[in-house]
DNA sequence: GCCAACGTTGGC
DNA sequence: GCCAACGTTGGC
């Protein structure tokens, strides 16, 4: 059987409530608390093996931080249904789960950040651009051949 | 703190 | 289905 190249993507997070080092600490997790249709919906066209970019956001200096792995797929996210968790949802039922999610695990962390002003180069010309202003969406694909060129760089 | 972008909600 | 109001993301 041929071995199926993976397919890229970018994840971020805000280093304040997960960073790339709780990750290595914590070796796998998931990506639980998405929120968002589009963001679930790329989660649901991942496969096992997949490599996934770190991206810290909302910090000082923003960027890419290191390379997760998808190792499992379709998890119910179990915050949905936490009524402490702020990421409660009242309107999902635990027969029909609105929210799911992946695990990943830790591959490594980039010697040097890989800057957002960097990554505004790389993807000027993408369409889903990663890194456009005011772009909502946590999850998002990333072109092979950018993916190829941002692993050299981490 | 400001604000651009854009998703979500709810009245109609 | 339209759209105004509102909320969130996230860079600066």
């Amino acid at each position: 059987m041929v071995q199926q190249e993976p397919s890229y993507w970018l994840m971020k997070s805000e280093p304040d409530a997960y960073s790339i080092d709780t990750l290595k600490n914590d070796k796998a997790t998931l990506w639980d608390g998405i929120r968002n249709y589009q963001a679930r919906n790329f989660m649901r066209n991942m496969h096992i093996g997949d490599k996934v970019f770190f991206y810290h956001s909302n910090c000082k200096p923003p960027g890419i931080v290191g390379l997760m792995e998808v190792t499992d797929l379709n998890i119910v996210d179990p915050t949905q249904f936490e009524k402490d968790s702020k990421y409660y949802d009242p309107k999902s039922k635990p027969e029909n789960p609105r929210w799911d999610c992946v695990k990943v695990k830790y591959i490594s962390k980039s010697n040097k950040l890989l800057s957002l002003p960097e990554l505004k180069i790389l993807f000027s010309e993408d369409e889903l651009l990663v890194v456009k202003k005011g772009n909502r969406l946590s999850i998002l694909p990333v072109r092979n051949d950018i993916a190829k060129i941002i692993l050299e760089k981490i």
